[in-house]
DNA sequence: GCTCAAACTGAACTGAACTCAGGTTGAAAT
DNA sequence: ATTTCAACCTGAGTTCAGTTCAGTTTGAGC
C-alpha cells in the first residue's frame, strides 16, 4: 500500500511552478479559493494567465495539489514527531504539539486544506485533478489513521482507557484542526497557547 | 444588542422560497455549494433560473441564508436545551445532547454551514448579500458565547478547574461540529454512539 | 551557434451566474 | 363578476473568470 505516492514533477531550472504554488497559497489561504481569480496568481508570479497551464491544468488541479502537499508534511511532521516515543501519553503530547510547531506560510496552507476539505469528497473531471484527489484522500486517511493508532496503542497498553478509537481519533484530529479556521498570527492569543491548551485537553479526554 | 436580527420576508401564498431553499439545501448539502449549479436548483423546484432572482439576489445571497438559519436554529436549540438547568455538568451535557439531536435536513444544513464557514470571513458586495453574512457571523459569535458561558459559569461555580473559556469553548465546539464533515446518515456508526461518545469526551476535557 | 523541449503569449471560446425588458397570474378590493 | 396590481415568472441577452488554441520565444546543453 502507499504505493500511489505521487512524484511531483521534476523542475527545469526557469520553472515557475514553485512559485505559482506559493503565490497560490497566500492568496487562497488570505483572500479564499473563490475570491482569488487565478489570473491574481498569475499577475503575482509575473507570467500571463495562460501560462499557468503549462504547470497546472486547472485552477482546481493546482489547490488539489496544495492540499495534497500539505497533508503529506502533516503526516510526515506526525510520524517523526512521535516515532520514538514509546509512552503513548507522552507520544500524544508530541503529536499534538508537532501540529502546532508550524510557520506562518504552513498556517496559510492548513487554512486552505481545512477551508476546501469538502473539495475531496465528489470525483474530478480530469484525469490530473482526480489523481490529487484521490492521493489527497489517502493521505487524509493516514493522517487518520497516525491518530487512531496512536490511540489503539495506548489502550491496548492500558495507559487509555479502552474506547472506540476510530471515532476518538476522529475527534482529536477534528479539534486540533478546528484551531486553522480561526486562528490568525496577528491576533491576540499565541500559538504556544493554544497548543499548551488543545495540548491538556487531548489528554483529558483520551485518558481518564 | 441583538437588535440585528434579520426578519424573514413574509411569503405570499405562491412564494417558492421554502421550497428553494429546501432543494438548495440538499444540493449544496449533498453535491456541494461549487457543484450545484444554481438552474439545478431552478429545475428541481421547477421554475425558471430566472425566478430564483425574485427570490435571492444570487446564489451566494441564498448559500448565506440557509447559513444564518442553521445558525439560528444550533443557538436556539443550545439555549433550549440548557435554559433551566443549574447544573454546570448537567447543562454541558444537554448542550452536546442537543448538538446532535438533528434530523437529516438539519444534518444537511449542518454539513452546508460547516463547508461554507469561510466565506463568512471576507464582505460582499452586495448589500443584501452583506446583511446576511454579518447576520450569520454575529450568530457565529453568539453560539460560541453560549459554549463559552457555560464554562464560565461552570469555572466560576467550582464545577470545572479553570482554564482560558474562550480558547476552550471553541474547542469543544469545534470538536462537535467537526463531526459533520465526515458524519453521513448512510455510514455505520449510528448517530447516538458518535454523541455518547462526544458528550463524554468534552465532559472529560472541561472537567478533571 | 544550433537544437528543441520547456516556457510562454494574445486572441478566441465556454459555460454558469446574472441582467433586462417586459408578460402572466391570482388574491383581494370594488 | 370585473378590475387591479403586486407578486411571480420568462426568454433573450450580457458578463466574466476559467480555459483552449495556435502558435512564438527562450535558454540550457550539446
Amino acid at each position: 500500500m502507499a504505493r500511489a505516492r505521487i512524484v511531483d514533477p521534476d523542475e527545469g531550472p526557469r520553472s515557475k511552478r514553485a512559485a505559482i504554488l506559493e503565490a497560490a497559497v497566500e492568496y487562497f489561504g488570505e483572500a479564499g479559493y473563490e475570491n482569488t481569480k487565478w489570473s491574481d496568481v498569475a499577475d503575482r508570479v509575473g507570467i500571463g494567465q495562460t501560462a499557468l497551464y503549462h504547470y497546472f491544468e486547472s485552477k482546481a488541479h493546482c489547490l488539489l495539489t496544495i492540499m495534497r502537499l500539505e497533508l503529506q508534511r502533516s503526516h510526515d511532521m506526525f510520524a517523526e514527531a512521535t516515532a520514538d516515543l514509546d509512552d503513548p501519553v507522552e507520544a500524544l503530547r508530541a503529536g499534538v504539539r508537532a501540529a502546532f510547531a508550524v510557520s506562518e506560510h504552513e498556517i496559510r496552507q492548513m487554512r486552505v486544506l481545512q477551508a476546501n476539505m469538502s473539495l475531496l469528497a465528489t470525483p474530478r473531471k480530469s484525469k490530473r485533478e482526480e489523481t490529487e484527489r484521490v492521493a489527497a484522500r489517502q493521505l487524509v486517511q493516514m493522517v487518520e489513521r497516525d491518530w487512531t493508532n496512536l490511540l489503539m496503542r495506548g489502550m491496548a497498553k492500558g495507559a487509555f482507557p479502552v474506547r472506540d478509537a476510530h471515532m476518538l481519533g476522529l475527534a482529536v484530529l477534528g479539534m486540533i484542526v478546528s484551531v486553522w479556521r480561526w486562528y490568525r498570527p496577528s491576533g491576540a492569543i499565541p500559538l504556544s497557547e493554544i497548543s499548551d491548551l488543545i495540548e491538556g485537553s487531548v489528554v483529558r479526554m483520551v485518558g481518564e
